[in-house]
DNA sequence: CTCCGACTATGACAGCTGTCATAGTCGGAT
DNA sequence: ATCCGACTATGACAGCTGTCATAGTCGGAG
């Protein structure tokens, strides 16, 4: 968990992932980011001669599969898993993490869809990306409780839409209420 | 409609919100602001002495306003009204809005909750501030539906992260897609 | 040793940012 | 006519941005 045990360049995709959560790509500063990942600067040119862009696509890929896999993790441990009771669990992931954290850090894909999604191509094709990656396992499991693809595909793009956007409330106001909410009202739907 | 319409200081207030709608706060130059604005640069500091700050929140303040008039529009244009039905609209403005415009532009409040809810707590109140504004004429329609305000409470609250979550999945995408699917999919729990 | 490739170090670059100081231009009231 | 306040114009400022050129270090293979 710790950076030190990281390459330097995972440590520079995972600082590049852990800035822009909290400040957006256009706040999110190169030099900071090697800072912060305690790497070399000139390795930036390096690793990633793509620039800036590739850094963002690849934190966002990043963020995608680590997501993907802590959604896989929360199946895995469900004795008697239904669709609401993963959504519960993603939540309160996330409610977890805002509240540790002060609500200083959201969505890295938000973040890359707000700033990016007109002015850089390259960007929001890796959110678009990291968005699928996220949801395939959550659409494999709904399948797995029984739901027909089509219908888990749905629900899965449910999930997302309204955790992003209680996400995004919750840091507005500084309370995890809306995140609490959107699990506990979307839950018949859900199951149904 | 027209931008010259109005006087310069709501002129450089609206320009700023398109442009926060389309690149952040963080991409959101004065100078270009001032430039799409047709209005002079020596305005700023006279109009907004407390800089970028206060003008991005007013952007917000303005943009809460506008919603939230919309809003109304809809209620009074309802003939039969019901929660879904007014979701429905304001999903329909999103999605119409989105594909006239490509993508390019998103929601003001959820650029500046992402780049700035903890750099900068001038822009996070005021974009808490436009989300209330913006819910409570949702929550006040739904009370006239006959919902007890508790009640109605939460459901506007699930509508906006719904919807937020929506826009940003439908820009990720280039697909409104994920806007539609969320007005079916809600619409038997908001209309319960 | 010698050479080569992987990686690092550092300084410079033009371009843009928000902010400010200063001066200028008006229109209208006195 | 004169004065004042509202508004505009312009140039400068330090600070930061992403990118690049150049040179350096270092470890291991030949």
């Amino acid at each position: 968990m710790s950076a030190d045990t990281r390459a330097p360049r995972e440590r520079m995709v995972y600082a590049a992932a852990q800035h822009l959560r909290r400040a957006g790509v256009g706040g999110t500063g190169l030099r900071q980011v090697v800072v912060d990942a305690d790497a070399p600067r000139g390795s930036l040119q390096h690793y990633f001669p793509g620039g800036k862009d590739q850094l963002v696509a690849e934190a966002l890929d990043w963020s995608g599969t680590w997501a993907a896999a802590r959604v896989e993790e929360h199946v895995s441990r469900m004795r008697r898993p239904t669709p609401s009771r993963l959504f519960k669990a993603v939540v309160g992931d996330w409610a977890a993490d805002l509240e540790a954290r002060e609500f200083a850090r959201g969505c890295p894909v938000a973040a890359a869809v707000v700033d990016c999604a007109d002015t850089n191509e390259t960007v929001r094709h890796a959110a678009e990306t990291a968005l699928e990656t996220w949801r395939r396992p959550i659409t494999d499991a709904l399948v797995a409780m029984g739901r027909p693809r089509r219908r888990a595909e749905s629900l899965s793009t449910l999930m997302l839409c309204a955790l992003e956007g209680a996400i995004l409330l919750s840091r507005a106001g500084r309370d995890t209420a809306p995140l609490r909410l959107v699990a506990r009202e979307l839950a018949p739907v859900l199951d149904a």
